[in-house]
DNA sequence: CTGAAAGCGCTTACAG
DNA sequence: CTGAAAGCGCTTACAG
């Protein structure tokens, strides 16, 4: 460790001869003093270059004013813009904040939140990976540290939450596909955490009219539900060979699903991706199988990506407010670390089709 | 504020019959304990839920284990990237990570750097947003705070710094439209921070091969540096009615500017963008005005973007390497944090030319 | 309006 | 191997 010179506010004091208590009260503007010793203990502390210790501050107080945030990855346009909408308000208010990744496992996850912990923050966001193991959060949150989730729910956990209308959304976008005339549209989906039952029986039950949105349904399930929901309104089959479940929220993945979805006979004539890096993996194998958009396939993404609006002939998509859904969750987190005792409460936010040139009529 | 009920090191020590000064040792893990004492604490500590004060072991030990950010935009596909590598360096060694944005404004750098002071980080990675107004970092590297810069360097400041090589990378960009028959390139290029003398001066000095690459010279000033260079090799004259200086990060100042250099009788043949930002402002140009790539307008990038790899026909870019380019500051940054005194040094990064489709033959 | 004293939750020498 | 004491840099009552 180098020598950094640190001046106290007891070295201020001195300087400028009164006590540590009437150098903090000035230097950290509370209590009261003369506008002389005011002027005078400010001219001394910035001569010598002080600068306040929050740590030290922080122990007494008992805030930070500090948040931490779990995102999936922080590289991807949904996090990213999320964690710009929380940055803002966080920054409104003073607040700074601590960004980790969990990359979607659980014991990253974990580790994560035990980091931020430590370093005491006032308020947690997280993006949490698994919608039902959540013993960790359920703790968290019994010490009654305001958490605010976002993306998903937790079953039983009794937190704000900020979400958007996933199934609804995704319906609007493939309903768009049907009425184009499209009867074979396929659907590249994460689909990681595996609903009870298994997914062929997930999508009997839902094509029945059996299966309800919850909250803590992970928000591909929910899109997908939303894509089975648009073809029972138009009184549709569904072919379960053309759902492809990732697995992973990985483009490579989604890449490969859709080069084989895109490889056989009898093709869709459509294809739905449940997000922007599912979006990005089934652009490329379109790319790469030299098929054009919408001439050879037709294409609607859930989440509107920056590119979405240059690549030609423009990709149609179901736009989610990335940003403001982190702005709202930093609202409503600073809310309650200000001292909100409000019934708990989730806000879903309604996403919006954008009609691009993917959608051809068939 | 809630209560929050803190357990702290006395209430473990107390029910575990050991002083605080033992049980600090077990639970903190440093100093001597029987086996038996050590698995006693752990025992009762587990049990009350004890969970360790960061803040109070760092104003102690002086260490936070936390690194501070600033960078432009963390919503763009730069930052993004480079705050991944930087993180997971980060994760690595069990550092937390302090992120702001100062949106390219030297007063939000400021209030960013002040922010991260007072909450006492380790170190900084800064990407400065003036290459020559930096008092503020003088001072605070003065403190012997390690400092890190990221992607641009500042005159006569002393630290580390990571940065790519802009100028040959770019004069290799541009060589290969040239090479390809192109004689009219435009350029969109930020060109914010005025080089003295002004944009004229500059390039007739550039093109008489006076202008030396200086790592403290803005990036998009080299890298247009690297356009006029890659003229001078093919003995081509510049025209600089084809240089658009943007005047921002924006992509709606590169759209404006695209717009204006496509719409003229006699436009450029090819286009070249001088990053990220600037190649999204120019896409939307090129898809508005109804240009097919390559057959209207070749197009080269500085920086791949995700969506270059996917978009028809293929966008060519010089590709740097951004994670590496933030793993690579860390590693730098926490060498400094555990003390190293080796003398500064600055790391350049070799950009490469990734071949696609948006280059056409004349 | 100002100061002496205590204390936030830990770690650090120093005895024993 | 363990404990009593001091102290990190502030803020918080409480006197005066």
């Amino acid at each position: 460790m180098a020598t950094r010179s640190k001046v106290t506010i007891a070295d201020v004091a001195q300087a400028a001869g009164v006590s540590t208590a009437t150098a903090g009260r000035v230097l950290g503007s509370y209590g009261y003093a003369a506008k002389s010793t005011r002027d005078q203990v400010t001219a001394v502390a910035r001569k010598l270059g002080y600068r306040p210790n929050g740590l030290a501050r922080s122990l007494i107080t008992g805030e930070t004013r500090t948040i931490g945030v779990v995102a999936g990855d922080i590289r991807t346009q949904f996090y990213a813009s999320i964690l710009r909408g929380i940055s803002d308000v966080a920054d409104e208010h003073g607040f700074g904040l601590l960004i980790t990744n969990s990359d979607e496992r659980l014991d990253h996850e974990m580790r994560a939140l035990d980091l931020l912990m430590e370093k005491q923050v006032d308020g947690l966001i997280v993006s949490p990976c698994d919608t039902r193991k959540a013993r960790h959060l359920h703790r968290i949150s019994e010490t009654q540290l305001p958490i605010v989730l976002i993306d998903r729910a937790v079953e039983g956990l009794a937190v704000d939450q900020v979400t958007a209308l996933n199934a609804e959304g995704a319906e609007a976008a493939v309903g768009e596909l049907i009425r184009a005339g499209h009867t074979r549209i396929g659907v590249v989906a994460e689909l990681l955490e595996p609903e009870p039952g298994g997914i062929e029986r997930f999508i009997e039950d839902a094509h029945a009219g059996l299966v309800r949105t919850a909250k803590s349904m992970y928000p591909s399930w929910q899109r997908l539900l939303g894509y089975i929901n648009a073809h029972r309104a138009a009184g549709l089959a569904i072919d379960s060979s053309l759902i492809r479940p990732a697995g992973s929220y990985s483009s490579e993945a989604a890449h490969r699903e859709a080069r084989d979805l895109l490889s056989h006979a009898e093709r869709p004539s459509a294809l739905f991706t449940t997000d922007g890096t599912m979006s990005e993996g089934v652009m490329r194998a379109i790319a790469e199988a030299g098929l054009v958009i919408p001439r050879d396939v037709s294409l609607v993404g859930f989440d509107d990506l920056d590119w979405m609006a240059f690549t030609p002939p423009g990709i149609s998509a179901i736009s989610q407010p990335r940003y403001a859904m982190g702005a709202a969750a930093a609202r409503m987190l600073l809310d309650r670390v200000a001292g909100s005792t409000a019934p708990t409460s989730g806000l879903t936010m309604t996403p919006e089709f954008i009609k691009r040139g993917s959608i051809a009529r068939r």
